[in-house]
DNA sequence: TGATTTATTGGTCACGTACTCAATAACATT
DNA sequence: AATGTTATTGAGTACGTGACCAATAAATCA
């Protein structure tokens, strides 16, 4: 991809650089794992020496945990984009019903593993801990967002929108976590289990939250 | 631990070795992760060089499947035990009761981190890929059975043993994801879903499946 | 234009891993 | 008691990792 011959060098001003090294350690994280986020494979991407990456990141664990962060952030804006400050944005109902469509698409696997990657990483890895818990309530609040405000428009009923918002993402994470391994051996009963699971919590009809 | 002088040798019939060599691997791979289940480590455990783990084991991957394996099938009959061949066991609703109480309880977390552990490196092992599906499968048929049984009793009312035992592995596969993570921030809405969906599921009025 | 800053290079270091293989010693068999 | 089998050792290779540091060249500033 990107190459240049030996001892060329393009010096390119810090923030830029760092950005293009993060936007990369995300990429390689989403696509082939965390662990293959490594000082030296982030900068063969780049087409750039390994102790470049060095010098951003002296401590390879930051480097890993901004992957992650990057990664799951883009991911939620693609999913569940704040509303806008005022007036109109699609109806809560909406949102839901585009947000289950695009989890069920296979283009959602590679969240999925990543989401059971750093999350078992992080038990060895500190400071990727604290990005994922902090995505992990981020996700929650924006599902409960969108919870409080059908409930205020009157199209849902729900009594506490943050536990409902932390039960469907269960049953989200629950079903993406056979993703490595038996998913396609239940794939039935466990895909439509999340959707029916927000119905249930947001009171309403089976299906009401269904494609078309 | 099991500390000999160097040199002296202790030499055991093959089944035994094997046997040993898989159970200290087991605990390791429980308390303190897969990625730690080395030739190296466990032989460091059994007071042995690591040639000879190796010698049973030529690949390393091998190891670390079967030490998943051996950690969770001997989790499964704690948990949900074959019932006996013929005449009265416990009744089904009782080893549900059971059930519930002991995955609440805080020696199940190091369970949870082993599958959490196994499904993500399953993305990279084929091997304990193949041992993770097949555990995954048979934690789904034991589970399903007993619900066959209960309904079969008249206890319960489940018109598909099989999809709801899946859904309620979701439920508390989902609910122990966030065991190295933000599991204690939403412990109160998490925690209590695996029985109240297995309730739903059987037919079962709220707090059937519950302690006392 | 000359001086200064610093982004970038290139190399080294110690560590831990799996895997290989010849030599050895404990056991079993005759 | 001698022999054969093999479980076990000990040393070695090759690989990938994070961390460190001096030298260098590109950009900016005086």
């Amino acid at each position: 991809m990107t190459s240049r011959g030996p001892g060329k060098r393009v010096r390119k001003a810090p923030a830029e650089r760092r950005h293009e090294i993060v936007a990369t350690a995300a990429r390689v994280g989403l696509t082939e794992g965390l662990e293959c986020v490594t000082l030296r494979r982030v900068a063969d991407e780049l087409g750039v020496r390994p102790g470049l990456v060095g010098h951003y990141f002296p401590a390879a664990d930051a480097l890993v945990a901004e992957a992650f962060t990057g990664a799951t952030m883009a991911e939620l804006d693609g999913l569940l984009p704040e509303p806008p400050a005022e007036g109109d944005g699609p109806t809560p109902a909406g949102v839901l019903r585009r947000f289950f469509t695009l989890i069920s698409g296979t283009e959602f696997d590679d969240v999925s593993r990543l989401w059971l990657n750093a999350r078992h990483l992080s038990r060895y890895r500190p400071v990727l801990r604290e990005h994922v818990v902090a995505q992990e309530l981020l996700w929650c609040r924006r599902f409960a967002g969108v919870i409080t405000d059908g409930t205020a428009a009157g199209e849902f009923s729900c009594p506490n929108p943050w536990a409902a918002a932390a039960r469907v993402l269960v049953a989200i994470d629950g079903a993406s976590t056979y993703i490595n391994t038996s998913a396609e051996h239940r794939a039935e009963p466990i895909a439509t289990m999340p959707r029916t699971v927000a119905e249930a919590e947001l009171g309403l009809p089976a299906g009401a939250l269904g494609p078309g």
